[in-house]
This record gives C-alpha cells, structure tokens and sequence, in this order.
DNA sequence: GGTTAAACGAGACGGTACGTCCGGTCTTTTA
DNA sequence: TAAAAGACCGGACGTACCGTCTCGTTTAACC
C-alpha cells in the first residue's frame, strides 16, 4: 500500500519545520513540540513517521544525501563505479563536504541526537563501507576500516562551523580531501 | 586562599561518584543529582563547585589528563620538549591515546555535555595547540590547524570504543600514529 | 471541548493528594514533588494543571467554597438573594466560617504561598464583593470596602486555629458574627 | 556584659542591609545570603544575633515600634495609663497604624516568615495583651480576646499597602480607629 | 456516494534532568 | 579562643524535554 496523500504532505511539513527551526535557533531549538507545532501537526504524528528525535534529524539528513548515495552507488564516474580510485575518493569527499558544509548544525544535532548508536545509523554505514572500499583498494596494506572512520569524524558538525567561512566556504572539504590524499599516500 | 579541606574533600567525593555512575552505567546515568546523592553532598554543592553537568564532566577529564599535560608541556622527552618532532607527536599520541582507551565513557559523556562549546573547553585547546605546534614543525606546508583538529576528532568516545576490544586493547592508540604518520609525511 | 477524561481523574487524584498531605503534615510538608508522587503522577501534570503551588492550593480552595459561593450568588435565602442584610451576613458568616474551620490548616497554607497577590484571588475578590455589598447595604455612611476587608481578615488560618477548640467548634464563626453585627451597627 | 562595639556595629549593618532590601525589592528580596553580603558580613553572623530569618525581621520590628510599646506601658496620657479607654485605644492605634503605613512591605515579609508561630511573637503579644485589655474594660461583656485578634489581623501588610494611598496615607489608620470605635460600642 | 479503517490534531501524561534558590548548620580560618 | 566567613546539606521550585497515550475528528481509499 503506497504512502496516504495526507501523510506525504504531513511528513514534509514536519521536515520542513524542523529545517526552519535548526535554521533558526540551533540544534537545541528543534524540540519535538515545536516542529510538530511549526508543522501544524500533532505531536504524535512526528513520532508515528519518525520514531524519535534521532529518527527525524536522520530522516532529514538522508533527504539531503541521497542523491549524492545514488551517484555513489550507480551514478557515472568519478562519483560512481568506474573511475580511479583517487578521482572516487575526491569526488565523494567533494560531495558530502559540501552536504556537510551547507547542513553544519542539522550535521551536530544529528550526532548530539544519536549519542550512543551513530555506528548502526545507515547512512553513517553507507558513508563508511564507500570510504573503506576506496581506502582498501588504493592502499591494501592499510587499516581502511579505522581510517574510513578517521575521516568521517572529521565531519563533525561543530568542526564543519568552525573552520567554514564566508570568504572561504569550501574550505574543509579541501582541507578534507587534502588529509584523504595523506592517508591514500603520494606513490 | 586556598581551598577548605572540606571543600576539597567534597570536591574529590563529587569527581569519584561521577566516575563509579559512568563505570556502572555509562554517560546517561550520571544525573547530577544522582552523583550528589552518591557523594553525600547537596545538590547545591556540585552546581557551586562544578557549574553545571559539562563543567563537571570537564573537571573530571582535566583531572584524567593533567599529567600528560605537564609531561607535555615541560616533562622529560620525548613527551615533554627536546625530543625530534616524530618522536614528539608519537608519545603524545601514545598518552592520549591511553587516556581515551581508558576513559571511553568518560569521553563520550564529555562530548555530548559539551555541545557547542567544545573548542573552548581549555583542555581541547591545549591538546589542539600542541599538536598544531608539532605538525607545523614536522610539514611546514600543511594545513596544521586543520589536521590537528582533524587528529583529535578520532578521539571520539564512541569510535574509541567501537576499535578497541579486550584482546588489543592499544588498536586505537597505534591507528592514531599511524594516521599521524601518514599525515606528517614519510620523507 | 470538555475536560479529557484522564485529565479529570488526575485532577482529583492531585487535589487528593495535596488534602491527604495537608491533613498528615501541615502546609509545609506539601511539597509538589510529594503531591505528585503521592498522586502518582508526574511532576509535570502538577504544573500543567496548576501552575505554581499557590494555584495548587487555591484550586483546593476554590473546590471547598464552590458551593458556598454558588448558594451565595443564586441560591435561596437567607444565603442566596432576597434575606433582609442582618441575616444574609449571617448566614454567609456562618457559611464561610464552617469552611474555614474545616480547613484551617488548608487557609493558612494558601496564604502562606499566595504571598503578595491575595487581594488578586478570584474567590477573595467574590467574598469581599459580597460582604462590601451587604455593609454598603446596612450602613450606607461607613466604608464598606475597607469593613470587608478587616472581616476577611480574621479568616486567617492561623487565627482560626488559635480559637477554635474541639470543645467548642463554633467559636471562631460566633465571634465573626458578633463582630460583623458590631460593625452593622445595633439600630 | 554590655554588646561588644564590633557585634553592636554588625547588628546595625545587618538590620540597615534589611531594610535596604525590603525597600528596594519587596519581603521576597530579602534572602539571608543577600542580607549578609550587602551587610559585608558572613552568613553564620547573621544567624547567630538574630537566630532565623524571623527573628531578623522581629527585630527590625521591634526596633521600629519600641518607642511606642514604651510610650504605651510607662509614658504620658492618652498613650500611656490614665486616659480615657477610648482616648487611650485611639492614640494607640493611632501610633501603630503609623508603624504599620511606614513598614507595610515589612510587616508583610514579617508575616510570611513568622508562619505559624506568630502569636508567640512577643511584640503581638504585647500589642494584643494591651488591645484585649482596653477593649474589656471599655465592654466587659465583649470577647476581648478575639475582638482584639480581629482588630490586630487587619494590620496585615498587605492590606495596609491595599488601602494606603499616597494623597490619604493615614487612610487605613482612620479606618481601623472607626473599626475599634464600633467594637467598643457607641454608647 | 457511502463506508470504514487509518491517520490525524491536540495535547495531557509519566518520568526525569537541569539549574536556581534558599534557610539553617557547621567547619575552617582569622584576628 | 571566640567570632567571622562562607561552604555545605537538603530539598523545593519551576522549566524543559522525550516518548507514550488518549480521544474525538478528519479524510482518504475502497466498495
């Protein structure tokens, strides 16, 4: 049975709220009572569709990339299948460096909301088994799992805001690709 | 003035229940009335003497971390200064490291308390500082800033956790270095 | 839209709880955490329901004097429109002080947490409205609005208390009365 | 032993620091802690020469009323012993109904802290002693007691702040006279 | 078009943590 | 060695939040 109308509508308006008030206050600010509120939504019906506040900043996150998990998965190189693996490895980091760049706070509320299970969260483990896969193949001899996990936490959320600027808005994705191309080594 | 006895007896007995409730039930567990009532003090007393739940949990790590500090900062090499910067950045890597391994919850708890501020925490910008310091000296030409914070992003409780295991209980400690390494150059 | 049906049921069961804790352990062993607890309810319903401890007990009250009030208003003499002043102040004074030697401890512990804005209560304002009225009615040259102020003032909790004795239950309501016809003037 | 001068200088800071706070802030202002700063002296002081947060505000009280428990146990006619009883209940409420308009916010804070011990209060002993007596010998057939209880409840601070009006500040002392002139009956 | 089951809104609820404040006690320091 | 300073205890208050639950009311999908 497909999604109801009204429920595609309703979970819309709640990701919508809850993109406005990160936009607006800051993690802390996205209570459940004010995106179902700012949604004009009962408060259970955040619940029933998302299960929980990680539930939802996980929703959203998603939304944000998977177009970027699609290119990965089967797009046309370098994102997908096909190219070099240096070429991957960049283009990937372009690509969630700038998802991470523009979502810095929805990035830091999602981890603040996560706490104790990011490593089951799916998209955390797509991100994951992508880097490893590329780091295992361009450097066979190294330990891909810890330096896929390396690099994703430099994704923080609070260190994306800190070192993005105006001047400079894609700074950390260079810094990013930069220390990648360290890890994968110059030979 | 130096502190009261008293004062400092309450203060050693806040710090020691804030480390049996993480040990007994992870960061979630320690509420701050909890680690009162644990302590045989007032609720009043942790809030004067810590500030609030972070200050508190930040009190701890400092206490965790204060000799490697002072070894840092003017210790014996090749912790302290004197010693080749590999040799440096290594030893420092290796008494953090043991800290995390050691403190995983603790770590853990501590980031989420901290929020937002977590740059400004003291203790982050020494570490921070230190480690910027040796990079700078070891890759003139790299972005030191970045890749130390990039460095002691790894220092996630959760990922400490999740890499270390009983049977290699330094796994995470020696995939630092090795990430250091790579990061410093092998030239 | 009518009250839910679980609303009302933890209503009385905290008005309940707070009667039961009034009754064992005086006005200042109602804590609302006690209440609540006692009520097995959370402490949030309290606040929610109430809004302070001073809209706590003045529901309670409110809840005591209802039916006095409404016989008061609408009812039929000599409490109720149409009596002869003289009687209609007794019979009110009678009413009123039976209230308030039932629930003594209960006055005083209103008054106690009303604090500044008693002259604000809605159920004051009632009593001092009517009593004013019905001296306006009796004696037209004295200040009635004042007069009815000093004879609510001996329906303080802790005066009641004072001169109310098992062997003579009545004695605080006679007084009023003779005080109130005292007032009336004797012509 | 006299006061030593450093306690007699305390003591006056102290009861100053009171007053001040009662001024500026209503009796809620008026903590121990705040008390004891703006006094330049340690907490423990304040409780040990005024034993509690009652006795403070007893013994500002008694300060300010002194001088009229003396003109009225020993001093000259009307106050004192020799004038007539009406002449003589006249001028004593005359003088505190003074009290009363000049230190209604501490008669309220007095009140709210006295709680349940108020009628062991010496000062309303004292005041309600000579009351009761002046109304027995004016209507030996009345309840003298409760009569003067009566009388004495309608110097609630509150209520003196309620009827006190900047153009008419003798207001509620000319209306509490004409009270006690009906209760003694116009004969 | 009527029926029906679901999804819904509104929001109360339990439970719990946080941080603030306060009264009164008691220890430590100091003069 | 007594008094001052002020840290301490215990606990109340009020707020916020999450995730659950209740209870009528849409409303969309189906007959």
């Amino acid at each position: 049975m497909p999604e109801r109308a009204d429920a595609a509508r309703n979970r819309r308006a709640v990701l919508d709220a809850t993109e406005r008030l990160l936009a607006e206050g800051g993690g802390d600010h996205v209570s459940l009572d004010r995106v179902a509120a700012l949604a004009g939504v009962g408060k259970g019906t955040v619940f029933r569709r998302f299960g929980s506040r990680a539930g939802l900043l996980q929703a959203l996150l998603e939304e944000r990339s998977r177009e970027l998990r699609e290119a990965v998965a089967e797009g046309p190189p370098p994102l997908g299948p096909g190219a070099p693996v240096r070429e991957r490895l960049l283009a990937f980091l372009d690509g969630l460096g700038a998802i991470a760049e523009r979502n810095a706070v929805l990035f830091a509320a999602h981890e603040q909301a996560c706490a104790e299970d990011k490593y089951a969260d799916p998209s955390y483990r797509f991100w994951h088994a992508h880097l490893a896969g590329l780091i295992a193949a361009g450097r066979p001899d190294a330990d891909a799992d810890f330096l896929a996990h390396a690099l994703l936490a430099t994704f923080d959320g609070d260190l994306v805001r800190h070192v993005t600027t105006p001047e400079d808005p894609r700074h950390f994705t260079r810094s990013v690709q930069r220390l990648a191309l360290a890890v994968l080594g110059s030979d």
